[in-house]
DNA sequence: GCGACAG
DNA sequence: ATCTTGTCGC
């Protein structure tokens, strides 16, 4: 995409008109290359929401080691905050930093796992869908909380899950990533289906609820981690 | 008009 | 998201 033709501070209206737009082009078929790095995003506040925090960190799948995932890349980068969190609208506060951050990666992973819905979302574009079309690659959303869509409930099993639905679509799944914890909701961004999002998340799932990635971005991206540095 | 509402 | 200590439970 060019970034030229792309306004980020645009009114809701405006900004909900480019999100149907640009919800038509999402891929829903698999188109994925071979799997060496998996990108991890999230977003966190400082001073009180005035600086916006974006984390990527990117992991090595080494399928044939015990340990599946090692770090092999961290960025983070800060810049004012331009727009505040309106529901349904989270990419147009949140992507412009992502954005930056992945400009000063040096690895170009083949998959990203975002924080925040993939194409559950009232015009199927979350955060992870519309990050998919900027990066042209393969992204999923893994949120902690429900947008939009409805489900039955989901087992307790680690690796139930069930489908997150909007009317006779099938936009998502909820899923038990942890035993007596809350499902987290699992919905494909860009270029990836429902059955391969769920694949890598559960691949991607260590003792806790998040997969690997969107937990190390997480805790990269939060005001809690900054403290440790220091 | 009345709720619901990712981070 | 963030402000915040201890505390209940697997």
């Amino acid at each position: 995409m060019d970034a030229s033709l792309h306004e980020w501070n645009l009114a809701p209206k405006e900004a909900i008109a480019l999100q149907k737009t640009l919800a038509k082009r999402l891929e829903t078929a698999d188109r994925i290359d071979s799997v060496q790095h998996i990108a991890g995003v999230d977003i966190g506040f400082e001073a009180g929401g005035d600086i916006t925090r974006a984390a990527v960190v990117v992991l090595m799948w080494q399928p044939d080691s015990t340990q599946h995932l090692a770090v092999v890349e961290q960025v983070v980068h800060r810049e004012p905050t331009r727009m505040p969190y309106i529901p349904g609208l989270l990419s147009f506060r949140e992507i412009p930093a992502a954005l930056e951050a992945f400009a000063k990666l040096t690895i170009r992973p083949e998959l990203v796992m975002v924080d925040g819905q993939g194409i559950a979302h009232p015009r199927r574009l979350g955060v992870a869908a519309h990050l998919g079309l900027w990066l042209n690659l393969p992204t999923v959303g893994i949120a902690k909380s429900r947008l939009t869509g409805q489900y039955e409930e989901v087992g307790n099993m680690r690796g139930d899950w069930v489908p997150l639905t909007s009317g006779k679509d099938v936009i998502g799944a909820v899923l038990r990533s942890r035993e007596n914890v809350k499902p987290v909701f699992v919905s494909p961004g860009h270029r990836l289906s429902l059955e391969t999002s769920l694949d890598w998340v559960v691949r991607c799932l260590g003792r806790t609820k998040l997969p690997e990635p969107t937990r190390l971005a997480d805790r990269l991206a939060s005001r809690r981690d900054q403290k440790r540095l220091i």
